[in-house]
DNA sequence: CATATATTTGCAAAAACCCGCACAAACACG
DNA sequence: CGTGTTTGTGCGGGTTTTTGCAAATATATG
């Protein structure tokens, strides 16, 4: 029986069941429950599925998300999601931009996480008004209603008057030597403003983000400070990153 | 059983019932009191729910249940906003306040209206990046997250800068001697200044709303252009704002 | 204010978990 | 092929979590 074979398995069971339980699996599988635990563990860390004490459930399982929409390589946001979590602590400003990376963020932060976040992206601000302990703060000005965040001299003339310890920012591209770019000029003078006015820089990146080029730069690549992605740490496309300092996670 | 399936189960039902019991999740789960007792208080600790004597109730001053609640009055407010709807003219610059029966309002719009809505309404801002001509203003600020609107100085500085054609607010108290009054603070100050820096000010009121009486005062009677509500024209309730000159709608 | 009903608290037992270790199979490589 | 390394697994023992019980306390309601 492969490991491979029990996580498939597993994650199978999740879909369908939206939960699984250790000693049962233990049984069915013929291994130990230590085996299976480990099993949960491994998938927890990637951010698959949600561990809880007895066995594992599903993240649809939680009341958060309802309606899940069809997302460009949803799967893979959900997991960046999961990891990126654990990135804000408590008591810290956070800036969030757009997009739907970011938006699963928002929808998977522990409710007992007591931060302020700042945002210019209206569906963040609304699903965040259901967060029990975030301090929600929305950044005004003209909509730009494709991206349904805010954009203009405002919003830049708002960002230039904080200073935030985080910046997450949602990636659509990002190449080692280039850096992050934009393809609407709007949106790239706001998430310029808020990079420049935050401490550290967290992107989101999917793996097919990377080495691609948009025509407007947001930044450099030595302005980030973590990148939070599905791939593997070893992964060859990496290594200029983590060469720069960048964490990778 | 899994407790995670419990808290599940709970939050579901609190969405959908707003209240549940302690001795009847006890059967229905087949463990202790003691035991739904720990999970009750487990999520109110999150501020998830609010725990009370005997079982718990969702918490209303986070409500997670904002969107599928049933609306209070909604059958009138529907009445209301289709009449309202043609007051905006192509060209206009209009505030609109939050509210569910400005929301109606928003979602009623002509798709060839030509206008400028400008709001510090999140479920407002949300609906009408579906609209196709409006220029959309988001004003931005601190979120009250109860009434999902921005409050706060900014939002006040914000409106000072601007000179709006109308302001239509959805009105929670109206007294003719009196005038219109809210029952939050920050909200009042918000309203006031929209109320300031607008040439004409629309209210939308259902019927018992008239007479009533909150702490603070938005404005005077004689500030007001137009009453929508659904209430008869010759309905006596009416008739001093009739005298003052208000159309009424 | 009395009484039934809930709740809190401390406790103990069972279940689940984590950690380190050992061992075997698979693998890498000279 | 031999040998060192990695990976997956099970086991023992100490720790944590969960749960029910009982006694003491608190709360609702007529």
């Amino acid at each position: 029986m492969l490991k491979e074979e029990r996580h498939n398995f597993i994650l199978e069971e999740l879909r369908t069941k939206n939960k699984v339980l250790t000693f049962e699996l233990s049984h069915i599988f013929a291994v130990s429950e230590d085996t299976i635990r480990r099993d949960l563990k491994e998938l927890a860390d990637q951010g698959q599925i949600k561990k809880v004490h007895g066995g594992a459930v599903s993240h649809s399982l939680n009341p958060y998300n309802y309606k899940d929409r069809a997302v460009y390589a949803f799967e893979e946001k959900i997991q960046i999601a999961e990891k990126a979590k654990y990135l804000i602590r408590n008591q810290q400003v956070v800036f969030m931009d757009g997009g739907t990376t970011n938006l699963e963020l928002a929808r998977r932060l522990p409710p007992d996480l007591n931060a302020t976040i700042i945002t210019n992206s209206i569906p963040i601000a609304a699903l965040l008004t259901e967060h029990p302990n975030i301090e929600l703060v929305v950044i005004g000005g003209k909509m730009l209603k494709s991206a349904q965040v805010t954009i203009g001299p405002e919003v830049i003339d708002t960002l230039s008057g904080i200073r935030a310890d985080l910046c997450i920012l949602g990636t659509r591209s990002i190449h080692h030597q280039i850096g992050i770019s934009e393809i609407d000029w709007d949106e790239t003078k706001v998430k310029r403003a808020m990079l420049n006015h935050s401490n550290e820089i967290i992107c989101l990146v999917i793996p097919e983000k990377f080495g691609t080029v948009q025509p407007y730069i947001i930044g450099e690549t030595r302005q980030i400070s973590t990148i939070v992605t599905t791939l593997d740490k070893k992964d060859k496309i990496l290594q200029p990153f983590l060469e720069t300092g960048i964490e990778i996670l």
